[in-house]
DNA sequence: CGATCTGTTAGTAG
DNA sequence: ACTACTAACAGATC
């Protein structure tokens, strides 16, 4: 569940569920995910509650009563499940369970999420010198921030230490609306390419989270619905191919988007 | 069976 | 110091 929109849905979740009820019991799963010893997770959220959501582009923090912060980051497959009964869900890796009975699960399966106890969310993003979430990224300083950077323009997007939150799929997404090839050299994107990224990161990641919150599609011209080799690109007559940038599996329509 | 998947990080080499 | 590439992590799914 993991770029800046499915962790936006996350949050907004566990904010209808888990917050403001007593946690009586703590239960943990895979040592690997804890960034510090168990115990001090299972005594600091003991008789404590969540108090508030904070989202910081991947990661998603909740404030407990110490004022302290529970952070999770999902990994490829993190997700929160919150539930009634008393059956812990498979490749469960933290469980709160409150006074009512019911229970807040971290479910993770592949075991790639993190979770931290941090003091404070810019205490955690300076520690961890992440970027500033996407979302209130002002146009100035994204392209400041694209200024300087050296290599192709998807390194630079989905670089957590440039901005927060954009993850393979949608960088996919953004460089294919803006016609510009994922190999391009940042620096030699116009100011309009630049400029037209900015505005669809904005556009596709509100969209994204629409589509989640409401359970609605994506609309039709988006790649993300066509990401698979060998489809129609949905602008005409290119097909869509995957190739690899970064080590990472890239889709795009060699058609419309050309290399820099 | 093998390939693929929305992520990060350590290691290596330049 | 920065940049670029690789492997590793682990389970589900097609």
């Amino acid at each position: 569940m993991p770029e800046l929109p499915e962790v936006a849905y996350q949050k907004k979740y566990v904010d209808a569920t888990a917050l403001h009820k007593k946690i009586v019991k703590v239960e943990t799963g895979a040592a690997k995910l804890f960034q510090s010893a168990q115990k001090d997770f299972e005594k600091a959220l003991k008789n404590s509650s969540f108090e508030e959501t904070t989202q910081l582009g991947k990661y998603l923090f909740l404030k407990i009563s110490s004022g302290q912060q529970l952070v999770f980051h999902f990994g490829m497959t993190g997700k929160m499940e919150y539930y009634q009964h008393d059956e812990v869900p498979k490749h469960a890796q933290l469980t709160t369970v409150f006074e009512d009975d019911s229970r807040l699960s971290f479910v993770c399966p592949r075991k790639f999420g993190k979770i931290y106890m941090a003091e404070g969310v810019e205490d955690f993003q300076k520690k961890h010198s992440l970027g500033n979430h996407a979302l209130d990224v002002k146009e100035n300083k994204f392209l400041e921030l694209l200024q300087n950077k050296k290599g192709n323009i998807k390194a630079a997007l989905t670089d957590q230490h440039v901005i927060a939150g954009i993850g393979n799929l949608y960088a996919d997404e953004m460089l294919y609306q803006c016609g510009i090839h994922p190999k391009s050299k940042t620096e030699n994107l116009s100011e309009k390419e630049k400029k037209c990224l900015f505005m669809e990161m904005g556009k596709i990641l509100n969209r994204v989270i629409k589509t989640k919150t409401e359970g609605s599609k994506l609309p039709d011209n988006y790649l993300s619905r066509h990401r698979k080799e060998g489809k129609d690109c949905p602008n005409g007559k290119g097909r869509v191919e995957m190739i690899k940038v970064s080590g990472r599996s890239t889709y795009f329509c060699p058609d419309c988007q050309k290399e820099k």
